[in-house]
DNA sequence: CGCGCCGTTGAGCCCGTTCAAAAAGTGTGG
DNA sequence: CCACACTTTTTGAACGGGCTCAACGGCGCG
């Protein structure tokens, strides 16, 4: 057996098979044997604080994470104060995989948007799990790659859109992705979104006091509500323009 | 043997094994019996003019590409025209790797900024070659993991950065880029970038008006000229302060 | 020479920022 | 259940970085 709770427990830990966010990660397409092979090389299993640190820039990097309840964003910390929030990480998402450069140091740090816990494994588990089951890195390397579309996506948006387009987009996104991990998705307009007006206006590159009179503005025009966590989102399509951001939006429509 | 020559010709095409740009390359580190492999994997040797299109977004994501000559650059266009720069690819550089998300269809364009040479493999070749050299494919997750970071990079740099600093990195970046394929790279402070002013804008989020009253400020302080193509930087560190992205710069240092 | 692309310059405007302060939650302990 | 502290949201007023629109200049190329 694998020596857990280092800083989690055991005996809360579910097993991979039973796992319920397990249809969304890293291990889904799997057979058995490969979800086993997966769960042989958890480390450890983690319940965390909101607002703890589960990595930060410079830190080594040595781990990566199978997010299993609760939301993560990984950021980066600029020189001048200001903060940019790369990622919205779910439940079921993997994260904190980074390439390797010169140093082995993390380029950005990822922390706990609300209380989380997190499927630990060790960075150097990954050589072996390719050779041993290649399935595990064909999907590694299509879940990294899909990280980078969506990162080609947020730079278009953050480079070209006012900033009423980037908040419909962002929010968008985040609520097809919460509705993805309900039961009957298409019929859901209403989701619980745990961030604050600072948090998206750091993810969309603008100041939080506008963000303020922008989401107002979206009010206004009766695109969505937002009020203590929980977006509201009468027609998506509408949001959907709103965002402008047309091509991508059917991707994430495919998925639902 | 593969069938060569559907757009490119056989005869120009270098093998794997004495490719000068090898050395920066998808096949970098490898033993002479996978860079054998690679070579035949390798679908066709392509070579394009100035301005043309290597694949559109909408159409079927089908090839991956290592760039031989010339240089490339991912761009998106938005539906009210604009266009935002996703990357720009040198020589030795791998692209064309894109997540399949539901349709098969590229999220992203591709375009030859120069005259260009393509080493074109099949997307559908790469499960082969993961299973057959377990090396490649470990190679490819980490090339792909690499594109990740620098998009989270630029992605600070467009959400968090003045004009003047997201121009100083994209320059930076690229005096970076260019002079690592330099014999003695630590010596050279002219390189050639074939970038128009309207390209840089259309990487850093601005307009090209302003993009170039912004390097008429740079070039008064002194950090660069840029001229006919050719960019000087008589103290990269004093551009490198500019850029104001402390920590990458140390990453792309390294590398030298 | 003439055309087209690219770089340069000017004037005015607007989106988003900055600074400041008040109001409205939210959680905690008595 | 209230008092208190802290976080988050809301609102106002003024500023400014980057945009828009427009015209001109320069350079390469057929």
């Amino acid at each position: 057996m694998k020596q857990f709770g280092e800083h989690g427990e055991i005996d809360r830990a579910v097993r991979c098979e039973d796992c319920g966010v397990r249809k969304l990660a890293l291990f889904q397409p799997l057979s058995q044997e490969e979800i086993s092979a997966a769960q042989s090389f958890r480390r450890a299993f983690r319940e965390l604080k909101a607002g703890s640190s589960i990595f930060r820039q410079g830190s080594p990097n040595t781990e990566v994470y199978t997010l299993h309840s609760g939301w993560v964003y990984l950021y980066q910390n600029l020189a001048d104060g200001g903060r940019q929030i790369l990622r919205f990480v779910l439940p079921g998402d993997f994260f904190g995989f980074q390439a390797d450069v010169g140093d082995g140091k993390r380029l950005h740090s990822a922390r706990a948007l609300t209380p989380v816990a997190l499927c630990v494994f060790n960075r150097s588990d990954l050589l072996a799990m390719f050779k041993e089951h290649l399935e595990l890195g064909v999907r590694l390397t299509w879940l990294t790659a899909y990280d980078e579309i969506v990162a080609y996506e947020h730079l278009a948006s953050l480079g070209r859109r006012s900033a009423e387009e980037r908040i419909a987009y962002l929010l968008l996104e985040l609520f097809n992705r919460v509705r993805l991990r309900e039961q009957d998705p298409q019929h859901v307009h209403t989701v619980r979104i745990p961030l604050t007006q600072e948090l998206i206006a750091d993810a969309c590159g603008l100041t939080q006091v506008h963000v303020n009179r922008t989401m107002k503005s979206l009010q206004g025009k009766n695109i969505l509500t937002f009020h203590s966590k929980k977006l509201h989102v009468p027609d998506p399509d509408r949001l959907a323009v709103m965002a402008n951001h047309n091509h991508n939006f059917f991707v994430l429509k495919a998925m639902l």
